[in-house]
DNA sequence: AGCACGCCGACT
DNA sequence: GTCGGCGTGCTC
């Protein structure tokens, strides 16, 4: 009899394998391995281990097992619910759980230790420098400074023999956060929310809240008032901050900073492999104990997680469209039920998801009343564009560019939204009405002015624009139609010449340090005139700026999926929240051809409660999230004639249930990105349905031949 | 995911 | 006559 050790690896494989335990190696579940597979070594971890002889063939044994930090229990049982909610492969997740294991190590550090030695001539800098030296380890230039001597006296002794040099690991630094502290100054709605969640954090177990504040209301506030409730309860305790964007980490990392002193453990795709690795390690150590991230830091190996936090919940964001298929925020629910912790939801605009667990009563709802430290709301004017067009070829319509003059003369600033990076959305030839496509993509190519290119926002494709239609070779005959955000900042310059406008895109503002400089000198008041993607809509606060301008507040409602309305709102809600924050009052003016949308109407209102109660209505009748569930399956091959067979195959295969509808096959939206062609069925059950399972029986019925990659996306975010 | 095995064109 | 193209199938 041996021992049988089930391992699961970090690929797509339907499940975890099985190894014999070599004599001796005392393996337990959550340890790290090294196993054979087929010609070479895998790293997995151990999920199961039980007695018994190998089945019809002998099976190969574990290899050996690392020197790597276990991975706990909650991890794994995380793991595996999330894959098969996802209807994925477990080793998926799993490879997302093990990424910061495998980050390769940080470079060893050089110190500085004495040997023993007495140094020839004793100097007072020597003195000094053996007496800093002594029991720390310290880089030759720390030790330096320590000492307060030149860099010289060190390398003398080093070279002397008296000092050596060491290499040794370098150990992550994640110092114990400063619970004596005071927090901030709490209103009176504040402290109430944050008193109910120190009662459920005292209480302990698996808790959800809702906490629901307009904006600047002081969310962040609250939820590191519950952070350090939930540090203080346990010394063990962790806390974890999810963010929907890696922009909007630096901002809260330096709340955290303030607020206990330490900097929390940072996790999403722009830290460096080396620093992943030690807060990855921190984690699983427990040394770390705040981590503020983006949506993978949920399969980071938390020991004593006891609160997590997704701020901005309603965000998109948090849904992962590619590669392992998850919602972060309903993820985030999962991974507090298994670890019987608190999770808290926060935001201005809350999903409708969300807002129907708080009616019901599943998650407690706080609601934070009023704005902290401010007075008014801004005053909200939708602008009927039947009514006051802009002139042709401008986007701006007499009323915003009248606001806008009034702004400049206040010295105050103005944001300009519109949800549309480059100059124009589409191209086409006037000569023959050509529309300018990718060459293997059926999307709109996206002028550039600042590139001179046109981009395909899909794909990454971009090509110089050219001078001649490829079409009907006609010169000169492009033309741009439509704006985007360079056009709005073309027409500003125009308008005003003497202010200072800028942009902010993705395609100007590419990395974290660039966006905080834009948002420093917006800040400051070094920019009049601001023209912005979404990418500047959450989370900056800008004391001077009284105009937000929406140059096409319908351009969310077009296109018509089940999220539309509630985007549109949630989006503009937040960019018109931005006006007037501290002691001046703003104003919001909304640039639209549908005044009497009830979205238009709400926001105007700003009547959240009205909005929801309709859109909750229309979706309580189709049927839809909240009230049911979909999924979506996207087949996808570049040979459409296999393409048609196999999803005729799928159809005949859909399994027969109460409670399930089936609708397509029929072409996706976007019927051909990268030369291949994609279809897609979408399923629609009711709450009840174990999704996933029918999901799971389903795509069990059918092999896809191999040219056709299929994708299930449970609670699909993208109709594309 | 790798990395094999396996069946059809251009080379010594 | 062989070297090698990458299509499909397996890995406990």
């Amino acid at each position: 009899m041996t021992r049988i050790a089930s391992v699961l690896l970090p690929m797509p494989l339907p499940e975890a394998f099985d190894y014999a335990e070599p004599e001796g190696l005392g393996l337990e579940v959550g340890d790290q391995v090294a196993a054979p597979l087929g010609p070479r070594l895998m790293r997995g971890v151990v999920v199961g281990i039980r007695d018994g002889v190998g089945g019809n063939r002998p099976l190969k044994p574990i290899e050996r097992k690392l020197d790597e930090p276990r991975l706990p229990p909650g991890s794994i049982e995380f793991v595996q619910w999330a894959a098969r909610y996802a209807v994925d492969f477990p080793g998926q997740p799993l490879a997302i759980a093990l990424r910061g294991a495998r980050a390769p190590k940080p470079k060893p550090v050089k110190v500085v230790r004495t040997t023993g030695a007495e140094p020839a001539r004793p100097t007072l800098a020597r003195s000094k420098v053996l007496q800093a030296a002594a029991g720390a380890d310290l880089s030759p230039a720390d030790l330096a400074r320590a000492a307060g001597v030149s860099s010289g006296v060190v390398k003398g002794l080093i070279d002397e023999g008296v000092l050596a040099l060491h290499e040794i690991e370098a150990v992550a630094r994640f110092d114990e956060p400063d619970l004596s502290r005071p927090g901030s100054r709490l209103s009176d709605s504040q402290a109430a929310a944050a008193d109910v969640l120190k009662e459920m954090l005292q209480a302990g177990g698996f808790q959800v809240a809702l906490l629901d504040g307009v904006t600047g209301s002081g969310k962040t506030e609250v939820y590191l008032e519950a952070a350090a409730a939930a540090l203080a309860e346990d010394p063990t305790a962790q806390v974890l901050v999810l963010l929907p964007e890696i922009a909007l980490t630096q901002a809260v990392i330096g709340r955290v900073a303030a607020r206990f002193g330490v900097q929390p453990g940072e996790w999403h795709s722009d830290v460096a492999p080396p620093a992943r690795r030690r807060v990855w390690e921190a984690v699983a150590g427990g040394r770390c104990r705040i981590v503020v991230g983006a949506r993978s830091a949920l399969f980071l190996p938390f020991t004593n997680l006891r609160l997590i936090v997704v701020d901005e919940e309603h965000d998109g964001s948090f849904k992962q469209e590619e590669g392992f298929i998850y919602q972060a925020r309903d993820l985030a629910v999962v991974r507090g039920k298994i670890e019987g912790s608190c999770v808290l939801l926060a935001s201005a605009t809350p999903s409708l998801e969300t807002l129907r667990n708080a009616e019901q009563g599943r998650y407690r709802w706080l609601r934070l009343s009023s704005r902290h430290g401010i007075a008014q709301l801004p005053e909200i004017q939708l602008v009927d564009l039947r009514a006051t067009p802009p002139e042709t070829g401008r986007w701006l319509s007499p009323p915003l560019v009248r606001a806008m003059a009034e702004t400049l003369e206040r010295g105050e600033q103005t944001l300009l939204f519109l949800n549309r990076r480059g100059y124009a959305p589409l191209v086409l030839c006037k000569a023959c009405g050509e529309r300018m496509t990718a060459p293997d993509t059926d999307s709109w190519l996206v002028e550039h002015r600042y590139s001179g290119r046109l981009v395909c926002h899909l794909t990454g494709f971009s090509m110089p624009k050219p001078e001649r239609c490829p079409h009907c070779s006609a010169k000169d005959s492009l033309v741009s139609i439509g704006p985007g955000v360079e056009r709005v900042e073309e027409e500003a310059r125009a308008l005003f010449p003497d202010a200072r406008v800028a942009v902010f895109s993705s395609d100007t503002v590419f990395d974290a340090r660039e966006a905080r400089r834009l948002v420093e000198a917006m800040a400051e008041g070094q920019i009049d005139i601001l023209v912005a993607t979404q990418a500047a809509a959450k989370g900056h606060n800008f004391p001077k700026l009284t105009l937000v301008g929406v140059v096409d507040a319908d351009l969310g409602l077009r296109g018509g999926d089940l999220r539309a309305a509630e985007r549109t709102y949630q989006l503009l809600a937040q960019a018109t929240g931005r006006a007037g924050r501290r002691d001046r009052p703003g104003r919001a003016l909304l640039q639209t051809y549908a005044p009497e949308h009830s979205v238009m109407q709400a926001l105007q209102a700003q009547d959240r409660d009205a909005f929801v109660a309709a859109e909750m209505e229309e979706r309580l009748f189709a049927k839809l999230p909240p009230f049911g569930r979909l999924a979506a399956v996207i087949a996808s091959g570049a040979d459409p004639g296999q393409l048609d067979a196999f999803m005729r195959q799928m159809a005949e295969a859909a399994p027969n249930a109460e409670g399930v509808e089936v609708y397509g096959p029929a072409d996706a939206p976007l019927s051909l990105v990268r030369g291949r062609r994609r279809k897609r069925f979408l399923v629609r059950a009711d709450r009840g349905v174990d999704l996933s399972a029918y999901m799971t029986t389903w795509r069990a019925r059918v092999k896809p031949p191999a040219s056709v990659r299929l994708a299930i996306d449970i609670d699909p975010y993208s109709f594309l």
